[in-house]
DNA sequence: CTTGAAATTTGGAACGATCTAAATTACCAG
DNA sequence: CTGGTAATTTAGATCGTTCCAAATTTCAAG
């Protein structure tokens, strides 16, 4: 059952050639004559020859490895991305280590310190919250190439690629304001992250732009999850002026939001105008349907896969920062639907 | 920028040692002074040296690095069985080569043979759909560890760990006969494979054991998808006696079941009895909630690793079969709620 | 036949670790 | 001191490949 596996010198040996030129078939080098080329290929798929290339690496040290990072692989957001990512590195012949960092920091330094330890050629991390510059930066400063991807690093000078977050915010404000809202709050989200920062200063600056209040009380910041959005959607009930719509963080707080609601007997989507972030697989289904801004996380990946490979091949290379672009998905959640049953009776 | 990487001869030079006795250093060997460690460690440290652990297996030829292949990790189901190999496969201190075949089986062969000339130590495999015994015979016969997860291979002697569809199918439909239903169908899914066969066997076997008709009408295939769904409930309607539940083959085609039953005027959970299986994520949240047999994939995902490092540790091994146990998690879509109701008023 | 250039093939030194067996050093009792 | 054992350290071969420089073969023209 266990074979002692076969090497180059096995196969050179059983083709009557000696190594190099072995090794010169496997690289498929036009040096070799057609005869030997075939022969020697005959013998490797008769022996069951399978290449080493560990070893090869060894000699010529230019792995075909990259290592992937991701902070949370059960998220579908981040399993799209990663997809992505898998596609094109696939298709370029590499292969790639692959690991959920689970948000925890700590973690996410040994695998990338495993990962250095086999030879990566380059990472492509989306980083586990609470990750420093610091944590990185023996990683970049040794050369190898680093690609972060839908969340940034402050303090840190490599590519990235992130969604355009200020846009998004924007479109869905002026959205909830075309659809007659004129206290609008943002919900959810902690306050420290680079993330929350954008897509709240886009949430602001829209309603600047349309000569709205803008005020520190409309911005409710809480976890950035389901129950995060309950909390927060209950703050915000109890304010004396209360807002009549709000942008969410992402959709797990905009679904949060709902539930909060609904505990008042305030219907999401008739009474109130809730707008999510980042489109997830569930938002489509959902009771309301989710409005969202959307961010085909798979293209995405697939752009931060393509600038990695294009830094490894390059020798030298300056970061790049690449933005997503994105869009409003209008479904029920914001009242839009509502609106136009309505403008369809007064017609 | 670009370090010129330090080796363990440069490290054995500036501490004043040889290169082997930083070896020995290098896997904690007790040989070595407690003084040259100490010495030996702060160079290390110093000079930023990283272990280069290919060339190391090129002499040891035993790796730290484990394959998973999945067959479609947009899939939660498929995700969470990876977050779950990922979580004891790190803290075993390997590392995984991970790949998304994408329900390609050539894709799936060609990333399997990129890993095994990386040298990985063992595969866990959910294998893409058509993909045959013959696929995988050449890897297994070289003697590395493979152990197949969620969906099996007919004709391959390899270890595997499944959910016992048998068991949670047999429970959905005595379920449903407890909730009085007498014609029952089962919905979707592709019937040339191990896994359909075994839910619609389980399905088949409740219905006889309570002595009810389990023709093979009462059978319809289809994608396993929402289209699916749809597709096979339209049939079942226009059946002539017409049943009035049914067990689905997974979530999705139960949700495309809802679908079509709505599109007909039929209230999914009310008029219908639904029950899917796998417990996806939405399932919680969908309207009306799904009944559905859960499966805990990252339960799974750990059995699955721990096998198969098991397995590597274990020069000599025996192929086993894991079965994982699955429970019915009871919601809206049967219509227990609505029987549960019922019985309150006659009460 | 030679001959020289082109086409092929090849030996052996890397690459960065481990491992064996042997060398060196330390230490202690006599 | 000396011998002997225990504790450390080390030289050098080795793992499976690539690559350089050199060797060999091929072959058409003189």
């Amino acid at each position: 059952m266990k074979q002692p596996k076969v090497t180059v010198v096995d196969v050179a040996h059983a083709a009557g050639v000696s190594k190099s030129t072995v090794s010169l078939v496997l690289q498929g080098s036009s040096l070799v004559n057609e005869t030997t080329r075939a022969k020697v290929g005959a013998v490797i798929r008769e022996l069951g020859y399978v290449y080493n290339r560990s070893a090869a690496n060894l000699r010529q040290s230019k792995s075909k490895i990259v290592g992937i990072v991701v902070n949370d692989l059960t998220n579908s957001f981040f399993a799209e991305l990663a997809v992505g990512m898998d596609m094109v590195v696939q298709s370029a012949g590499y292969i790639q280590f692959m690991a959920n960092s689970a948000e925890n920091p700590d973690r996410q330094a040994e695998v990338i310190a495993s990962m250095r330890e086999h030879g990566m050629a380059g990472l492509i991390l989306s980083p586990a919250r609470g990750t420093t510059s610091a944590d990185l930066r023996p990683l970049v400063d040794s050369g190898i190439p680093v690609v972060l991807v839908a969340r940034n690093v402050p303090g840190l000078k490599v590519s990235s690629v992130v969604s355009d977050g200020h846009a998004g915010a924007a479109a869905a404000v002026r959205h909830l304001i075309e659809l007659g809202h004129r206290r609008i709050a943002f919900l959810g989200g902690f306050n420290d992250t680079a993330v929350f920062d954008e897509r709240m200063r886009g949430f602001r600056d829209a309603l600047v732009e349309a000569g709205l209040d803008a005020s520190d009380e409309l911005v409710i910041s809480s976890a950035p999850s389901r129950a995060g959005g309950v909390a927060a959607v209950e703050r915000l009930l109890s304010m004396a002026d209360r807002p009549t719509a709000a942008l969410c963080f992402n959709d797990a707080v905009a679904f949060g939001a709902c539930d909060g609601l609904r505990s008042a007997r305030i219907e999401p989507g008739v009474d109130f105008g809730v707008i999510g972030f980042d489109d997830v697989i569930e938002a489509k289904t959902a009771v309301p349907a989710l409005t969202t801004v959307s961010v085909d996380p798979q293209g995405m990946g697939r752009r931060a896969a393509q600038l990695l490979l294009k830094q490894i091949n390059s020798g030298d290379f300056e970061p790049e920062a690449l933005v997503a672009s994105v869009r409003l998905v209008v479904r029920e959640s914001c009242g839009a639907a509502q609106r136009m049953k309505r403008e369809a009776v007064t017609a």
